[in-house]
DNA sequence: GTCATTGCAAAACGTTTGCATGAAT
DNA sequence: ATTCATGCAAACGTTTTGCAATGAC
């Protein structure tokens, strides 16, 4: 929505962040941890940030069903699991990624743009001690 | 987590709204139309039976990222498309839902049991009509 | 000086929960 | 009679927003 025009310590900060992580912090981790440099942050500049590096492509935003965005440094197109178990995201190998975007008919390989595809499951640690339910 | 001991005629509402749709409505939605004719159902009586019924697996819950979860009658596994642009939320066609879990490679097959699958990006009227963001 | 960005606090939103009343068995 | 399910309203967690103050250009 609103290109940026002027710089800001805080977005370098918030971005710096997520792309030091490896894995898939939440609005409020990042909010954690860019705090111990920016005491005085607030959780709505995270926000904003986060919304608006996402509109440039800087970052990505996942949605798994665990009621809190997720977002990741790594913006090349690939495909995440999520486990409904123990509510971990992450990452699918990136042949297994590929080998999904192959699959993908023609006629609707166009629409895939954002190509963001999501599997939901039982991770092999859950799976193994059946405990079902965090 | 709790199993049903009792029958309730607003459960069987809730379940029959959402079996007859085609489409995949939100809770608020279902309140709306259980409303017709149980005028003084709540929605929390809603939200406590669609989790039960998708315990039970008579519905599926949907996660799209569109800040309300869905629901679907229909349980056979099958992969959902989400468009970015005019947030709608649509089955694949069948066959590319077969393509796509036949391209799960078999060290990882076990762990998809609910196998559920969502690509999003953009869908063909939304691509059409280069108009980006509704 | 202008205007984007911030911090703060309040509001919005979907969803969950506690509790007393009512319904099913 | 027991106990599950309901309606209501309050609470919850995440995200958004209004606004005056601050900071970048």
């Amino acid at each position: 929505m609103n290109i940026p025009r002027k710089k800001s310590r805080q977005r370098e900060a918030i971005l710096a962040c997520v792309l030091k992580h490896h894995d898939h912090p939440t609005a409020d981790i990042i909010y954690q941890e860019v705090r111990q440099s920016y005491p005085k942050i607030s959780l709505g500049t995270v926000y904003r940030n986060l919304s608006l590096l996402t509109e440039l492509g800087q970052i990505r935003k996942i949605t798994c069903g665990d009621n809190a965005d997720h977002f990741d440094g790594f913006t090349r197109p690939h495909a995440h699991f999520y486990c409904a178990c123990c509510h971990h995201l992450s990452d699918l190998p990136s042949n297994m990624t590929a080998t999904l975007q192959l699959t993908i008919p023609d006629s609707f390989h166009g629409q895939i743009t954002e190509q963001s595809i999501l599997l939901a499951g039982l991770c092999e640690t859950c799976l193994e001690s059946q405990a079902p339910e965090q």
